[in-house]
DNA sequence: ACATTAGTTTAGCCTGTGCTAAGATTTTGT
DNA sequence: ACAAAATCTTAGCACAGGCTAAACTAATGT
């Protein structure tokens, strides 16, 4: 969530909300991807790819259909909404800028890929700058 | 928790369990502190630095010490293990190192403030010595 | 067509972290 | 000494995210 990072008012301030919207980041964009790559989004799948089970993943889907993230009929596969496909964007634009960064820092491969997972939803967008102009200077 | 933090097997693994060491690093960390600053460390000020009410401290203090991170008898003062102790230091150190090296990248010292809170359970050791080299070779 | 398999949901449980309200204990001020 | 204030605990609730077991629906193969 680009805009809330933002605006975090004091230190401190991470509670359960904050746990549920990194949760529905790491969906979505799981979500948009598996669309791309295969044209289609089982539940099944992201129990797998998560290493849930696939009953957390029902419940989880619930959730993201009471926000209006995600669209899907019962035994039905999943589709995002047009927020949450806006959501899915803004995340995986971060991710990768986070990617990119530790890759760039000289981190390897497999463990950037690792951390930025649990970094990405911790920056700020002035952090984000800061790491783009970082990669951008290295690419020259 | 630097060692299982490097261990992580596949992307993914952040479950529950993830976020209550989370926690308990940003407590145990904070226990100290105060207790460095004040001498004494009471549930209230916990509390209050963490936006909580003082319920969800005692809770929360009662999990630390049922995982022999913390001492305390009821309406006494909160103290650390040496596991405590040793935890903290560990999440002191590696906070230390994000929070000096997104200064040193050009964020600002507010923001870099509260995106090291954020990132410092996310950093693999790898990372955190890129980290380190970077502020190193800044401070030539 | 229909049985098997794959995928999903529901029921019911647990833990962690949040809350308020109410009661208990310590500390503090007069 | 003792009332007021500060601190802490207990009880009881909610929600997110984890699980297994059991029931249901959809897709697949022969």
């Amino acid at each position: 969530m680009p805009a809330s990072n933002t605006n975090r008012s004091r230190p401190f301030d991470r509670t359960r909300h904050d746990h549920a919207s990194e949760t529905a980041e790491d969906y979505v964009e799981a979500i948009a991807e598996m669309i791309a790559k295969k044209d289609i989004c089982r539940g099944a799948d992201l129990a797998k790819l998560f290493g849930v089970s696939h009953v957390t993943v029902t419940k989880t889907i619930n959730r993201l259909r009471r926000e209006s993230l995600v669209d899907a009929e019962p035994y039905r596969p999943i589709r995002l909404t047009s927020k949450g496909k806006r959501l899915a964007k803004a995340t995986r634009r971060r991710h990768e800028i986070v990617l990119s960064f530790l890759k760039s820092l000289g981190v390897s491969e497999a463990v950037a890929t690792t951390d930025s997972e649990g970094i990405e939803h911790h920056v700020s967008d002035e952090t984000l700058k800061a790491f783009q102009r970082f990669v951008q200077s290295r690419n020259l």
